[in-house]
DNA sequence: GTCATAGTATGATAAATATCATAATTTTAT
DNA sequence: ATAAAATTATGATATTTATCATACTATGAC
């Protein structure tokens, strides 16, 4: 991991989008100057679990899983954060240590701010509380209901349903590297490693796809959908 | 269902903490006057999934569950809100609808503030902002650790845990009425009806807990905490 | 390049869980 | 009070998924 010294001059930042419309020039000033930008490659943790929460951390690019490491048994995958998210949302207002770690799945830059800083920007300003609450609301939503909609499937409905979350929301293209390997599909889904090799090799003798290693072409997208669906 | 017209004077109130600590007088009338107290029998629906967010909710007593109800397919509970919850706390700052319900386990009493002016007063004091914040931010780190907790159990964990659950969190005493009949157990922990009614028996059975219908006496608590843990 | 290691793959089998069937019991409606 | 409906209960069986065993393949360290 690198550290950067950087100004707030990212194209693209929801921090600085919420800043804009509610805050003070002088406060962004202050949030800019102590923020930091880290970069970390492929594998590095961003996060570990128990550690204290320092800051409130930003994903300029990249692609990062949040998890849970369960003692001598297999991680469980909560949620793949993709760049513009905030990554450690979940419990930076309720909780004064994580219980979850974060990975980087790719090359990826994170931006940290000073958590006393955000939190006096929320108690001056109501106007940048409300759009943070809205953000928290949204990530946890967001998880929530993904849970639920997994859990529901069998084996063949929840990996066609990663395929198709990595094809449609993450890559937004057809053909795609996956960030995962099998082990942590299994985890992401709460199956067997085992299963989730079977079951791709399926998808494959039956044409929904291509598999090269861990490049995925799919092939029928509206079949996957259906397995997707109601598997 | 039955409206109540009512004033702030519940005792216990987090609502009303977080007003007295944080709010000027004239607003925790406002607040005051518009509120709405209602009045459930068990099994009343108290929100339908769909209808718009129109209100903060809050639990003074009774016993609720949240749920997802999937088409014609059995439902999904989310969660079991016990008083002094605030029940919509989910979506309620990033959706204009619910996209789950909420049901009386037990006959409640639920207290309805006006959302633009919980609003208002997130805009206007940021104290009182953060304090949401934390709340919110503390429901959903719990049903997300509480579901990642139950997925990696088999079927005798769950039950064992929910029953630890009922009899350690909502009901704090080894004799209790379950509140959820069978079907709803399974809907909660994801498995089927039958396999539910199995696993108590075989508990019956192994003298770790006694069954009179839906009431449950916790014999040998140590050996379900294990169930549970192991399990 | 070669070796060690991790990841991918597949088959055989075991275990867990779901489904189907049926009956007893409890609750609800009339 | 009685009938109808829902819930609880249990067994038999089918299906799904996990586990174990064993190769094969890719990747990183030296």
């Amino acid at each position: 991991m690198e550290e950067v010294p950087n100004k707030c001059d990212c194209e693209k930042c929801d921090v600085k989008e919420m800043f804009y419309k509610n805050v003070e020039a002088q406060y962004i000033e202050i949030v800019c100057n102590t923020k930091i930008e880290k970069v970390f490659k492929k594998g590095d943790m961003i996060i570990e679990e128990g550690k204290p929460i320092e800051s409130f951390i930003y994903l300029k690019s990249g692609l990062v899983k949040l998890y849970k490491q369960g003692e001598d048994e297999k991680g469980q995958i909560i949620i793949i954060a993709k760049p513009f998210d905030f990554v450690n949302l979940l419990s930076v207002f309720s909780n004064t240590n994580y219980n979850y770690s974060v990975t980087a799945l790719e090359d990826s830059v994170t931006c940290h701010l000073d958590l006393d800083h955000i939190k006096n920007m929320i108690r001056t300003n109501g106007e940048f509380a409300l759009s943070v609450m809205k953000k928290i609301s949204k990530v946890s939503d967001t998880i929530i209901l993904e849970s639920l909609t997994i859990r529901k499937k069998n084996i063949h409905g929840r990996v066609a349903y990663i395929l198709l979350f990595f094809a449609d929301q993450i890559y937004e293209d057809k053909y795609f590297e996956l960030p995962l390997n099998r082990r942590e599909i299994a985890e992401f889904i709460g199956k067997t490693t085992e299963n989730v090799i079977r079951t791709l090799s399926e998808f494959r003798r039956d044409g929904l796809i291509k598999i090269f290693g861990k490049s995925i072409e799919i092939i029928d997208k509206e079949k996957l959908q259906q397995v997707s669906d109601f598997g």
